[in-house]
DNA sequence: TCACTCGTGGCAATCGGTTGCGATGTGGAA
DNA sequence: TTCCACATCGCAACCGATTGCCACGAGTGA
């Protein structure tokens, strides 16, 4: 076919794959009728589309993705972005997101931003041209940043609200008032919240409806940080701590709270003996601690599930169904009790 | 432009991006050169070349990657398939892939089959006409399958050794020998290993070398299994274990050592008194547990990014490197001690 | 028997880039 | 001044699939 275009792919000595071309001619057929057969149902007659279905399999024919969605616009990936791929709390929304594509026929394309608005963005910035839609799971990026992305893409958000684009966000004020309840009503006074990122959305969100709780319910409180949502960023916070002389800390994530755990330990402070901690999220490890952590629990494998569908329901044309709210909860263990 | 052929991308309102012709026009120039000059450096005039890098950056160009494609054969996409994203030994693993995708300028797809070779082998259908090639960590596929994607995609496997494929394997052999001679001096007669699932080229590896190390240093040695290689696994496998009568256990991964010690904890069986646990891979939250799991921790974090280079490597004609080797080495915690 | 409808399938343009080859123009050497 | 070489850029085919419009033929009603 080609004379003068040679094939610079590294693809070597394997052998192409079928083309529609290749079964029109097999069939004797027009190119055009082979493609109708394959995705317009009832558009060729039943003989005929039976004919190029066993031709297509017999030449093992896949598709092509990147020709189809030239004319189309549509590449049916869709683009997920986490700050930190290392961090438990995202497995579960991996999962539930990689799920989801998989039913729905798309193919998931995972980034990571380490932490970094920057990062984040530039990432964005080679991943944007092939997706259809993404997803900004604890997105570093600015307000101002993700609006300009919704311009040209679809986005959906997890963990974080910017003006009215779609979000899936937990309800986080129900697990909150939970963990000041159970605080309060272990008999604790003096509560502190260790702030993640200064950049994290849920971190200030989660330090707001603390904070409201807390005071109402007459506790001193007071807030700690920001630092890194990560076991050195608990660890390094034990000594501010201990100086604001609080019975209880929740940490930004479990991932802190481990750390802040970890640190206590080595110091030899008991907990919850002289130090309650509590974590968000419940990720994987939280009960194989010693004591084992108690933290509110939210539903990240549901949140990735709902954000894809979301997203793709919105490339059909339909507005997303409301997304049936994602409780979350406190799952008591062993890090927090009455203080002396 | 098209006049009978609408965009039915549901791509809805938004302003399409910029294409190489809208360059060529705003400049007055063909687009062949725009082209060019964007990514054959030196093959058009140096001031032309600036001429156009500024319209493309004035006019916000990104490029069509399905378009580049097309004619390229080359999507600059990595497949990375994962038995099970849940697991957290995969984290560092994806992180490794992820950066070093990033730092190559690849975009990584990933994939999950569910620890089921029927899922992954469909995964695998829908992915490889996307991608350039493909990394299998921990496949659960047969050795047949495997080469029979091998010869449409260049492929790199984790954890695995099929034929002469390119492979990326710890060194099992030495963590084996560090794990089996701690046991042995510890003063542990009789031990067990707890195995993965059947299909798991790692597990009987494991399994395998374990076997050897053992009996060449005269313990009595069992194997009980397989099972899922999930918490769950070990946990139901405490029964057979203690019917085996050993002092120690080596599961065929951490996740199946913790639920082993969690089945432990619930029935009263001291660790290590009773019985020595050690897991594979050094997990996170592997010393978490109470007790600390001692553990064979292998790189995979290295592994992932190994195994991207190499397949990247590949592709550039380039024969990959030798990657240099992978040592395993024992983390000793608190699961294991002398038996009574 | 004639005309009209409807079911089928083909034609050709198009998506956005890539690239072999040829056309053009400039500079230098003879 | 003439000729030639080389640096630059344009032409046009092509990657594989999609789809609006049209042509053809068979079946139906008048």
């Amino acid at each position: 076919m080609s004379e003068h275009l040679s094939r610079v792919g590294t693809n070597g000595n394997r052998k192409p794959s079928a083309t529609i071309y290749d079964i029109a001619r097999e069939l004797d057929l027009s190119p055009s009728t082979v493609s109708r057969a394959l995705n317009k149902p009832g558009r060729v007659a039943a003989k005929t589309e039976q004919r190029i279905r066993d031709a297509a399999a017999k030449l093992g024919y896949r598709g092509n993705p990147m020709a189809r969605s030239l004319p189309t616009g549509r590449t049916r990936m869709l683009g997920l972005v986490v700050s930190d791929v290392t961090n438990p709390v995202f497995f579960r929304l991996v999962r539930g997101a990689e799920q989801a594509c998989g039913e729905l026929g798309y193919t998931l394309v995972l980034a990571e931003s380490q932490e970094s608005g920057e990062v984040e963005y530039g990432t964005l910035d080679r991943l944007l041209p092939a997706v259809d839609g993404v997803v900004l799971a604890a997105a570093r990026l600015e307000d101002d940043q993700i609006r300009q992305i919704a311009a040209s893409k679809d986005v959906v958000l997890i963990n974080r609200r910017v003006g009215e684009l779609p979000a899936i966000v937990p309800d986080i004020d129900g697990g909150v008032a939970q963990a000041i309840d159970h605080l309060a009503t272990l008999g604790h006074t003096s509560i502190a919240y260790l702030a993640g990122p200064a950049t994290s959305w849920m971190s200030r969100e989660r330090g707001e409806r603390l904070f409201e709780h807390a005071v109402a319910r007459g506790l001193t409180f007071v807030e700690i940080g920001p630092t890194s949502p990560d076991l050195g960023g608990g660890q390094s916070a034990l000594r501010r701590v201990q100086a604001s002389g609080v019975t209880a800390v929740l940490a930004y994530n479990d991932l802190m709270a481990i750390g802040l755990l970890r640190a206590c330990r080595a110091e030899g402070i008991d907990v919850p003996g002289d130090l309650n901690i509590m974590g968000f999220d419940d990720i994987f490890g939280a009960d194989l601690t010693t004591p084992a952590l108690t933290t509110v629990r939210s539903p990240l494998d549901r949140a990735g599930d709902a954000a894809v569908r979301s997203l793709v329901a919105t490339f059909d044309g339909s507005e997303p169904a409301a997304p049936d709210p994602l409780p979350t909860e406190i799952v008591v263990r062993e890090s927090t009790a009455a203080p002396h």
